[in-house]
DNA sequence: CGTTCAACCTGGGCGC
DNA sequence: TGCGCCCAGGTTGAAC
């Protein structure tokens, strides 16, 4: 996403339009008619992504100080500069003085994203160490393992908090821990060493393939890059939506339950629990 | 500290 | 065809 509206960078806005949502409009900071005027000619400096969240950074100029407009997408949320899916719930329109690229949507079905313009000290806040965890394309074995080593928390509900590890969402947890081998409902705290390593490097792999393949387009949440083309990466999933259809590794039927209020997807013969260390009483059969 | 639940929304799919 | 349910790449805060 943050690749695709790259081309943005170093244009000028010519007008900011925020339509009206179809119930509620998505979350916006500032109000939509300070958030209109603090954009009113502002030059385009970067983008950035942190975690799941992009940030359009706009330089700055005589009044305003340098800030960023940091989306989230959420569920259904996507930038585009193509066409939207549907003219309804279209939510930004950033236009611009450009033949290129006219101008660059946020679309979100749902409206469960939101666009929050910062300064420094707001973006520090928003999407700094105390937000966001180390990013998931390039975890460590030793970040995880120093965040997690004592947690009681299931793995699978870990890897989504935010704050351990940045940019992994329900369906890439599930990849992940089927690619490392490892069940899903274990406590972080019963991992070993060897298993943090697979985790991490599973992480790495399954989050690079996914944007090589421009992320999973699926039912609900059908993922269009920002020119309107669709990810594959839903055609290579191990587990997630697959179940009840037999694990590619063992055959096995891959097995759905819910963890956290999440659907999860897991091979119970390739990601067992690992054997608890405490001696167990002999069965007498 | 960890889990569960509700809330914020729209709309596709399914069973009846 | 219509209706009611369940489900969905997420995050937050309250209650237990």
């Amino acid at each position: 996403m943050r690749r695709g509206i790259a081309s943005v960078v170093g244009l000028r806005l010519a007008s900011t339009e925020l339509p009206r949502g179809t119930n509620r409009p998505i979350l916006v900071r500032p109000r939509p008619a300070i958030l209109v005027r603090s954009l009113a000619g502002r030059r385009v400096a970067g983008v950035h992504r942190f975690g799941k969240r992009i940030a359009i950074e706009f330089d700055d100029d005589e009044t305003r100080p340098r800030q960023w407009l940091v989306i989230e997408p959420r569920m259904t949320g996507m930038l585009l500069i193509g066409r939207p899916p549907t003219d309804a719930h279209v939510r930004i329109v950033l236009g611009f003085a450009s033949r290129k690229v006219p101008r660059l949507l946020f679309w979100d079905r749902r409206g469960l994203g939101t666009a929050r313009l910062l300064d420094e000290a707001g973006l520090q806040a928003a999407c700094g160490p105390t937000k966001l965890g180390p990013d998931a394309l390039g975890v460590s074995a030793a970040d995880l393992q120093t965040r997690l080593s004592r947690s009681r928390r299931a793995v699978k509900v870990a890897l989504l908090d935010q704050r351990v590890v940045a940019g992994i969402g329900n369906i890439y947890a599930a990849e992940i821990l089927s690619l490392a081998g490892v069940d899903p409902r274990v406590a972080c705290r019963r991992l070993s060493g060897a298993d943090w390593d697979r985790i991490a490097l599973a992480s790495r792999t399954i989050l690079a393939d996914a944007v090589s393949h421009e992320g999973s387009s699926l039912g609900d949440a059908t993922y269009q890059t920002p020119d309107n083309r669709f990810g594959s990466f839903q055609d290579h999933h191990r587990v997630y939506g697959r179940e009840n259809q037999p694990c590619h590794d063992c055959g096995t039927l891959v097995v759905r339950f819910v963890q956290a209020q999440r659907a999860t997807f897991f091979c119970p013969a390739c990601q067992w629990r690992p054997r608890r260390r405490r001696v167990r009483l002999q069965q007498t059969d």
